[in-house]
DNA sequence: AGCGGTCAAGTTGAT
DNA sequence: ATCAACTTGACCGCT
């Protein structure tokens, strides 16, 4: 069975999530800003519960949750606790309805943090300030059920072989409640599925393979061995990326069209039992479609 | 009501 | 040395 994903936001379906920035937030009186924040973070609480429903009463098996459904919540300077908003206690209530649900309703969630949670830099403080964004996210995971903290290998500082043992010592560090969640995903600029593969294997962390990346950045594998190797390293139900390039499907990397077309949809991942996140900017409208396509109502 | 400038953070590679 | 691209809005504040 193949499990389709709704990355972060909606298309058509009236759900929005509420964001803020350091700047406006420091720009407000503490009180108002606690006030602000509490006002905010509710909204999101309660928008999450309604995508998980939209995704349960439409059969959308996953829902990606943004990084940003606590806004600004590491900063150094803007940052803040739940447990110091006004009604911050039933915020994470909230929370914790979603994850009921998504348990109950067999909706798995997932996050996948941007591109400044880097834990191969050679920079103390750019990895002590990741490791704090991912406790962030793991415990806002173990709230809501979700399974995966999904991030990229980072930079290689001119010398992969060294940044990915800086990485794998890092994610051996790592608390269990984070370790426990913890992928790993190809990007289309630095680390390969090939390159990633020692370091799952090594840290027991799973490989999110993108096939798009992988296209863009080939390692010389091809879809069904790497395929195969990624499933390897799953110890729960595997999870992969599908996207199709904006324009024409040759040449370097571009941004994501708005649908999948079905053809970059591999026959190697037909019979497969695994979730897919559907990256396309039609959102819910391109994961229906995709599930039309692919016979998969 | 509509629109434009802005937004915490890292890294790479084009200029 | 500088800066856009990653992804891509959503927000505030001004007209």
């Amino acid at each position: 069975m193949i499990r389709l994903g709704l990355c972060c936001i909606f298309k058509s379906e009236p759900i929005k999530f509420r964001r803020t920035t350091a700047k406006y937030l420091l720009s407000l009186g503490q009180r108002g800003r606690a006030a602000f924040l509490a006002d905010l973070c509710r909204h999101n609480a309660d928008a999450l519960y309604r995508a998980l429903q939209f995704c349960a009463a439409n059969g959308i098996g996953a829902f990606r949750i943004n990084s940003q459904i606590l806004p600004v919540k590491t900063h150094p300077e803007a940052g803040y606790d739940l447990d110091r908003l006004p009604g911050g206690d039933r915020i994470v209530e909230r929370f914790k309805t979603c994850g009921a649900f998504s348990r109950e309703n067999g909706i798995r969630t997932t996050f996948h943090p941007d591109q400044f949670l880097v834990l191969s830099s050679p920079k103390a403080d750019v990895v002590r300030r990741s490791v704090a964004d991912l406790e962030y996210h793991a415990m806002v995971a173990g709230w809501v059920n979700a399974d995966a903290i999904n991030i990229h290998g980072g930079g290689a500082y001119g010398d992969k072989a060294t940044a990915l043992r800086r990485l794998a010592a890092v994610i051996e560090g790592l608390d269990r409640d984070i370790r426990d969640r913890l992928t790993l995903e190809n990007d289309d600029r630095v680390y390969t599925p090939a390159d990633l593969v020692p370091v799952c294997r090594q840290t027991g962390v799973p490989l999110v393979y993108d096939i798009h990346h992988h296209r863009c950045l080939p390692d010389g594998n091809s879809v069904e061995r790497t395929t195969e190797a990624a499933l390897s390293t799953w110890n729960r139900e595997p999870l992969f990326h599908i996207s199709s390039p904006l324009n024409n499907k040759t040449g370097p990397c571009r941004p994501h069209h708005d649908f999948i077309d079905p053809r970059d949809f591999p026959d190697c991942w037909r019979d497969l039992d695994f979730t897919l996140e559907v990256e396309a900017k039609a959102k819910e409208l391109a994961v229906l479609q995709l599930k039309r396509d692919l016979n998969l109502l």
